[in-house]
DNA sequence: ATCCCGAGGG
DNA sequence: CCCTCTGGAT
């Protein structure tokens, strides 16, 4: 694909919805972080379900810590991969108590090394809370790259670093919430929408049945 | 490469 | 029933 089509696409993303944002509901950078933690083959709608229960409770790193591993799973149980989900939010809350005052690291190494937090969930908050112009590869990502020929790649790294060089500039901080959305609405996974989707005169893929 | 793991859609 | 959902750790 060409620069030109490219160019086109994220205009017409832009267009349609100027100020795109997740759909994971926080309010600071730990319920943030918290939230994209327990996402993981999980769907946003309920993932929010899950913590507007359990923020109430307890939205600090410290209160999570507080609440244990079995006081933060009678939350999540709902969430696929709970138990381990439960664990990994309990120990990295105890990591940003104890070592970085309470607070979300901006800084991806930090991120990485909590448990529980990789390089996907590490590339959301720095976008999305920090403002940084990262790219997390997630599976909607990944497909809509490939499928549209937006920036091919044989995984997510690869379809990463093609994304953070093909993307132009000036779409580069929404550009993460714009697939995302048309992969979740549009260009979905089992039954891509091509009729009703708004650049499929752009797309590589142009399923036969339109 | 495999495991974890619930809910919703088709 | 089978597939998918903003993955990460082993």
């Amino acid at each position: 694909m060409n620069k030109e089509k490219r160019t086109e696409i994220f205009t017409r993303f832009q267009q349609a919805n100027p100020e795109p944002k997740t759909e994971l509901e926080y309010t600071t950078p730990f319920e943030l972080l918290a939230a994209v933690l327990l996402s993981a083959q999980a769907t946003d709608k309920g993932v929010n379900i899950a913590t507007r229960k359990l923020f109430a409770v307890a939205n600090t790193p410290a209160a999570i810590a507080a609440l244990g591993v079995e006081g933060v799973e009678q939350y999540i149980k709902t969430i696929g991969l709970f138990r381990s989900k439960a664990k990994h939010l309990v120990q990295t809350a105890e990591i940003l108590r104890d070592k970085h005052n309470g607070e979300v690291p901006a800084d991806r190494d930090a991120l990485e090394s909590l448990p529980g937090v990789g390089r996907k969930t590490a590339n959301v908050v720095l976008n999305t809370a920090f403002g940084q112009p990262t790219m997390a590869v997630d599976t909607h990502i990944f497909r809509i790259s490939n499928r549209t020929g937006i920036a091919p790649g044989k995984d997510v790294l690869q379809v990463e670093k093609r994304l953070l060089k093909l993307v132009p500039p000036e779409f580069m901080l929404n550009a993460h919430h714009w697939l995302i959305l048309h992969g979740r609405y549009v260009c979905k996974a089992r039954k891509p929408e091509c009729t009703r989707c708004s650049i499929v005169d752009l797309c590589e893929f142009k399923k036969k049945t339109i």
